[in-house]
DNA sequence: GCACATAGTATCGAAAAGGATACTGTCAGG
DNA sequence: CCTGACAGTATCCTTTTCGATACTATGTGC
């Protein structure tokens, strides 16, 4: 099964033309998004690391997103029933195999965004 | 200077972290303009033709949308003074250079949404 | 008892994005 | 004369998105 449950909240639509990329493009649309799954490439992160990492967004947004992926399963989302409550993201393999396309946009984005960015590159 | 007038609708902000990522999107954001980055990657084309090759988008968008890629250097615009007006868009070098991120976009989605995009493929 | 940390929810409201529809002006075809 | 194509504008309205703020529950440290 290809699409299992694609909890896309944008319909496609008819999509008459060849448009997997705008079925993509529902997944990872979102202000967030992308970043969350950049940050989450180099390792396993909890949920205030995450806020930490990314300080613009805010706590609703952040819930928000990682739902949104977590549904679309591109993350996996791991609670540990401790008492100060404890919860994991990490990449499904389906988001994992996603790297080529966020390291493509950040090359680009180096590329393009001057050196700056590069200097600060977490 | 490696960014003139970025014409960013969306506020980067302080960008803390390293973002050339959140830069980037805020460039091809918008429901609409990857897909048409996607069609002008095979050639020029008119404004009518690419209202033709994505049907779901109106024509208050697709001007949008087209001018926003122009402003941020993305396409060119050639006007004919012709008197059934025409208009051509193309890629501008920094525009085709978004390539590897639309195939591997356009990748990850065939790989991800199955053999009826596939073939519909244009 | 009070504050802090964790990982959220709930609610409100502003702003932005997007869609529908109607209109422009000129020329060609019938 | 009427229609259609071209490449848009202009206007209005709905939907979605996003942000701010306040609140929950539980345990630890002071």
């Amino acid at each position: 099964m290809p699409s299992p449950s694609p909890a896309s909240r944008r319909k496609t639509g008819g999509c008459p033309t060849g448009c997997s990329v705008e079925d993509t493009l529902s997944l990872i649309d979102g202000k967030w998004k992308i970043v969350i799954l950049y940050k989450l490439l180099r390792g396993t992160l909890r949920f205030n690391e995450i806020r930490r990492q990314i300080p613009a967004v805010t706590q609703r947004m952040l819930t928000n997103q990682l739902r949104e992926l977590e549904a679309d399963g591109l993350v996996i989302r791991t609670v540990y029933p401790e008492v100060p409550p404890r919860v994991e993201y990490s990449l499904s393999a389906k988001g994992r195999s996603l790297e080529p396309v966020l390291l493509a946009l950040k090359a680009w984005g180096d590329a393009n965004f001057g050196a700056q960015a590069q200097a600060r590159a977490a």
